[in-house]
RNA sequence: GUGGGUGUAGCUCAGCUGGUAGAGCACCUGGUUGUGGUCCAGGAUGUCGCGGGUUCGAGUCCCGUCACUCACCCCA
């Protein structure tokens, strides 16, 4: 047991489990890279105004959970809460909406940094999965993006994800839903920093969890009495879309993200087995988010789903994902020559494309034939003097135990063969 | 930041009102001079988180401390 480890609030993805990370990882991508997403990557830094300015200076996240440093020439960075305005601040600086493709559809993949007390399903290092589309202002395009995760839990085989749809509303219609809510809220009994919240940020308060506080609740105005028309409509196209392509969602009203930056359509899938958190991934748009950080007009959506989340989800659900064998064939050889033999033909192997190991260490037989069993291969090689001398291996089946010669030199052709 | 729980073998944990540390799994060796997974026989393993105190004696009681964990707040 070493002394050091690893920091507070921080895990290391080790083999087998990391595996499930991997694929977990790769199925909610995949769906976006099918549909034309283009794959990004950002610095795990930023300079810190981007995220002061883009996530918001009210949100708990700039508040308290950045991880800021100093550089010694002076400059503020802060390691990344999240995936959003550092994509979009690429694409800005890239260029990437002048290039007359309206919308930049952009995925990406990483780990993001958040001080925070640790808990179950909530960590300082976690890992996202996210997608962004850029420039256009669409309904059909935010439900996409939603359709793209859905289908991403489906095909993990996760069957307790809930889609909860919600729209913040628009410069026109938001902030008379904000003094008509500030308005109700001021009357409740609240504590001091609630009270604050109803300054600052209204909205999120409808998001707190407290029982005390929800009960006050009940008869708080809902965003929904208070969409313009246009938003109204917008909505309306999104779910419609959504229920044309079979999502199931729950309109929830009081939907509220811990970020600034959203207008309009806002989402969040939801699952119970994660401890006391609730949210697997999350999304909406952000039409004023580029203005924010000095960029042009650029309406937009995207979500980010968790990858750690998503993880504990499956578990909660007893899923077991199909993860490819990580060996086909294990070489087992007896003695020095048959080690230089058996040793090249793995090589062989490998470059044929056969996932392959060896019996490194020069341990026995029957130690060798354990770490074959454990490896997991379907087919182990056998060899020592007495096969060489007739030049061949022997194949040894793991699941029939049995065991054939095979000439030494089509062993490449006859394994892959096997395999087939 | 605040509260609860837990720290004993590689892992999961047992250890009653204090009497010098245990199980299951995993591991290693042998049964099988060149064969795993099953079976049988045998074996190794611990600063009982750390520091102090009480005691003839502390894994066990007391104090402190650290770590992990869960929860509040908030979120992926």
């Amino acid at each position: 047991m070493s002394t050091i480890q690893a920091p507070k609030g921080t895990y290391d993805l080790l083999p087998p489990d990391s595996a499930v990370f991997l694929a977990v990882r790769e199925a909610i991508a995949a769906p976006a890279r099918r549909a034309g997403y283009g794959y990004v990557e950002t610095p795990g830094f930023e300079h810190v105004e981007l995220f002061s300015r883009g996530v918001g200076e009210s949100t708990d996240i700039v508040t308290k959970e950045m991880y800021t440093l100093t550089t010694k020439g002076g400059t503020q960075l802060a390691l990344r809460p999240e995936g959003t305005a550092s994509v979009l601040r690429a694409a800005l600086e890239g260029s990437l909406h002048r290039a007359g493709n309206l919308p930049v559809k952009l995925w990406y993949s990483g780990s993001y940094y958040r001080y925070e007390a640790p808990q179950a399903g909530r960590y300082r290092h976690f890992s996202q999965v996210g997608a962004e589309a850029l420039g256009a202002e669409d309904p059909m395009l935010d439900a996409e993006l939603i359709i793209l995760a859905a289908d991403a839990y489906r095909a993990l085989g996760l069957r307790n994800v809930r889609l909860l749809l919600n729209s913040l509303g628009d410069r026109a219609c938001r902030p008379v839903y904000r003094a008509a809510l500030q308005d109700f809220l001021r009357g409740l009994d609240l504590d001091e920093d609630t009270r604050r919240r109803i300054e600052i940020n209204p909205l999120r308060v409808l998001d707190d969890k407290r029982e005390s506080v929800q009960r006050q609740l009940a008869g708080a105005p809902l965003i929904t009495d208070h969409l313009c028309e246009a938003c109204k409509a917008y909505h309306e196209q999104v779910r419609e879309q959504l229920a044309a392509a079979g999502v199931a969602y729950e309109d929830d009203p009081r939907l509220v993200r811990g970020l600034d930056y959203y207008t309009r359509t806002t989402f969040e899938f939801v699952h119970g087995g994660l401890g006391s958190q609730s949210a697997v991934g999350g999304g909406g748009r952000y039409d004023g988010l580029s203005e924010m950080i000095g960029g042009p007009s650029l309406p937009s959506v995207g979500w980010a789903l968790g990858v750690d989340r998503t993880v504990l989800a499956l578990r909660a659900e007893g899923v077991e994902l199909p993860l490819p064998a990580g060996t086909d064939v294990f070489a087992v050889p007896l003695g020095e020559e048959a080690r230089r033999t058996l040793f090249a033909v793995v090589t062989e192997l490998r470059r044929a494309g056969v996932a392959a190991d060896f019996a490194f260490g020069g341990k026995g037989v029957k130690n060798a034939m354990k770490s074959a069993n454990r490896s997991g291969a379907r087919f182990t090689l056998v060899a020592g003097d007495r096969d060489l001398a007739d030049a061949v291996v022997q194949v040894k089946d793991m699941e029939s135990g049995e065991q054939t010669a095979v000439p030494l030199d089509g062993i490449v052709a006859a394994v892959k063969e096997l395999l087939a």
